[in-house]
DNA sequence: ACAAAAGTGTTTTAGATACACCCATGC
DNA sequence: GCATGGGTGTATCTAAAACACTTTTGT
């Protein structure tokens, strides 16, 4: 570093992915099966080194690309925080950049280099047990689920976890997934319609497998939610 | 590192602050006068390298009190966000954590090590021209701010602005200087007081200096405000 | 016909807004 | 007295909550 003395430390940096989906009306968070030490054969959160010349957001949807095989375009990604206890590693100094991702079809995952196995894995599990998960991973799986049931209230950000065409009954399906409560299809379907941008109808409907069938919308281009969309 | 090849790159680590306070009814921020290269003689953000078994809150706990002589304990701070862009700083590769300082009584700024002078400058004209801070300061000073704003209304986290004993009216002033609004001064009274936990109120009352006295009120034990106190 | 899910209408209630008005001080 | 700011009462409006009810399909 020229021009400047070498007066101050330096540290490994990470990205790890908080990678959300919504199956079968659970929360779901990808994981892997470490292959190598520390924490060989625990599960983790996926993540990687960032490299010199590359931005920290690039290196976020690189590490996604090489889990899901997905591109930044699809879903929303996102900053969470950044961890850098001294003692969070045992190999040594690293800082972690953690990154919130939010997906709508989750492909089979692919287990990447230093994964021996990925798998999507129920949210709610993890966050009853602090030692599931290896480093400090429980601590930011719980911050970015807390962030993602935060931005549900006052974004339109559930959109995200949905098809391009969805019926309002799977949004709210995506909130109460997500939320883990019920929350009244009448009004649901009322405040969602009637928020200007949050969805667009389609003309076009589901083949009803039960019941009447329901219209399809697409994601709007609000991205507030005025007046917010409260949790009980 | 021992057991890890070294396959990863390593990176300088600093922490920067955004320091927030009110004085005379305008939002201002900590800034220092860079005494070295790179951007010699511009405005900063006061911050600096994180040392190798140093905590990164620890860190910011320790700039924050090279800067301005204050415990953790006063006010109120937080993790904001991390910028890594790899031309963010001309000296090389540098990833800065950003943490958020809310302070009631700011002292005389003292100049630290790297920082020629210490001065409060006023939020709005520095968030109106990017160029005025050195590195990517002004993109974190706008976060920065937005997070301040937008914490306001739904925490109490206002009452951080304040001395121990304030008036409704002085609380109101943080609000209208914070947001850039101006805020009903009889619904806010009753809103506030109405908050379960926001405010508790003392059996003294200002000196009047014009009109009524106003009773004072420390801060109470409530954390979020339910429900929200939004801005137009 | 019946069950099931989609979607609408209506009543009730909570909270925000707007503003008239009274209170307590300095001058 | 008057000006100034503190604080209360009240009417109105907006939106959320609760839930009865109608619509449209499959079986």
């Amino acid at each position: 570093m020229r021009g400047m003395a070498e007066t101050f430390d330096r540290f490994a940096v990470t990205v790890d992915l908080v990678i959300l989906t919504v199956q079968r009306d659970t929360l779901n968070v990808l994981t892997v099966t470490r292959a190598n030490p520390p924490f060989q054969g625990r599960i983790a959160l996926p993540g990687g080194f960032v490299e010199a010349t590359e931005n920290l957001i690039t290196a976020a949807v690189r590490e996604l690309a090489e889990e899901t095989g997905l591109s930044q375009d699809v879903g929303h990604l996102e900053q969470l925080a950044s961890y850098g206890d001294p003692d969070r590693d045992p190999r040594g100094r690293v800082i972690t950049v953690a990154y919130l991702a939010l997906l709508a079809d989750p492909p089979a995952p692919v287990a990447a280099s230093d994964a021996a196995d990925a798998q999507w894995l129920a949210v709610e599990p993890l966050l009853a047990d602090p030692s599931a998960l290896a480093f400090d991973h429980h601590r930011i799986l719980t911050d970015g689920v807390e962030r993602a049931r935060s931005k549900l209230e006052y974004s339109s950000l559930a959109v995200q976890f949905c098809p391009t065409e969805f019926t309002i009954a799977a949004l709210r399906r995506i909130y109460e997934a997500v939320w883990g409560t019920t929350v009244d299809p009448r009004n649901f379907h009322r405040k969602v319609t009637g928020t200007p941008g949050f969805v667009v109808a389609t003309d076009r409907y589901t083949d009803g497998d039960r019941g009447r069938p329901a219209r399809l919308y697409q994601a709007g281009p609000a991205s507030q939610l005025h007046p917010p969309l409260l949790r009980r």
